[in-house]
DNA sequence: CAGAGATCCTGCAAGC
DNA sequence: TGCTTGCAGGATCTCT
């Protein structure tokens, strides 16, 4: 499931392989792949050819690919279960093969792109960009915290103000983007935080610390290159990640909690799942 | 208006 | 064996 980490390693195998390079054709294969291409399949195919894709970026779990000369964006978010492979012509089509875009030359000129979905959550779209450079669409989509101009003083003022609970909050995208599930309650692990612990009794230092674990686990899935809890997800290139090997919290149902030994705890959660220790994570009053 | 819950979608695994 | 059910969950829509 394509967090932050995994959609930047994606983020960094466009700009080796497919920034530069001029679109010759695109063609959708499912129509709901594009689905927030609101002009729909034929539009989004059409002004994609003969343009040119400039250097990617990304902001949270989104990512964008400028058009150039167009003043728009290739968006594209991977959902549950999206992938953005770079493959030779040759290579048989994906079960799931949504889209895929040819290019007219480049530095691995016999390569396409391809956007293969299984559980079609994902899709690409294009839209107009702002003077700063982000797709109209993402505008409500907040910093990351690996942004350098993420502001904590302003996410923990929203935590203050929220009448909510911590994990909701760090999977709300208008707060703090590219946290999902996963890292979401490795974050809180880490932190001692339980996940229904109310916002509103965070104080400044104890915001600030579980900032610093939700950036280090980011950075520690950055670092093997990304994780891939399914094997649903690969990066660019086709590749895995490892860092499901070094979970603490997700999917440790019953397994020892790697600081006191207490099972690790999971408990439905908004049609999801919550994993915890529930002797580290002490619940606030009456939730067990 | 904010917050909570439902919904979309497919494949796999578990259970009867 | 073959069916049904549950589960995975990001973003958006609907309801309270």
């Amino acid at each position: 499931m394509p967090e932050l980490p995994e959609v930047e390693v994606v983020r960094r195998g466009l700009l080796r392989w497919v920034a530069h390079r001029t679109v010759a054709d695109a063609e959708v294969l499912h129509p709901r792949a594009v689905r927030r291409h609101l002009a729909g399949p034929d539009d989004f195919t059409h002004r994609l050819r003969g343009h040119r894709m400039g250097t990617p970026s990304r902001r949270g779990k989104y990512l964008w690919l400028p058009l150039e000369d167009t003043g728009q964006a290739v968006l594209a978010h991977l959902g549950m279960s999206g992938q953005l492979l770079v493959q030779p012509h040759s290579a048989p089509d994906e079960k799931h093969l949504r889209v895929r875009v040819r290019f007219t030359d480049g530095p691995a000129g016999d390569t396409e792109l391809r956007f293969v979905d299984q559980r079609t959550f994902g899709g690409l779209s294009l839209h107009d960009t702002t003077p700063d450079g982000l797709p109209d669409v993402i505008a409500h989509i907040a910093r990351d915290p690996l942004d350098p101009l993420f502001d904590e003083d302003a996410f923990h003022r929203a935590l203050r103000r929220k009448r909510t609970t911590v994990k909701r909050a760090l999977l709300d995208q208008s707060l703090i983007s590219g946290v999902g599930n996963i890292y979401a309650d490795e974050a809180l692990w880490r932190a001692r935080i339980h996940y229904e612990r109310p916002t509103a009794t965070l104080t400044r230092p104890r915001t600030l610390v579980l900032l610093g674990h939700v950036r280090d686990v980011m950075n520690a899935a950055l670092a093997v290159g990304g994780t891939s809890f399914d094997s649903l997800y690969v990066n660019v290139n086709g590749e895995s990640g490892y860092f499901d090997r070094s979970l603490d919290a997700y999917g440790r149902e019953g397994l020892p909690c790697r600081r006191c030994g207490t099972p690790i705890r999971r408990r439905p959660w908004m049609n999801r799942s919550s994993y915890y220790c529930p002797r580290c994570q002490r619940a606030p009053r009456a939730v067990s």
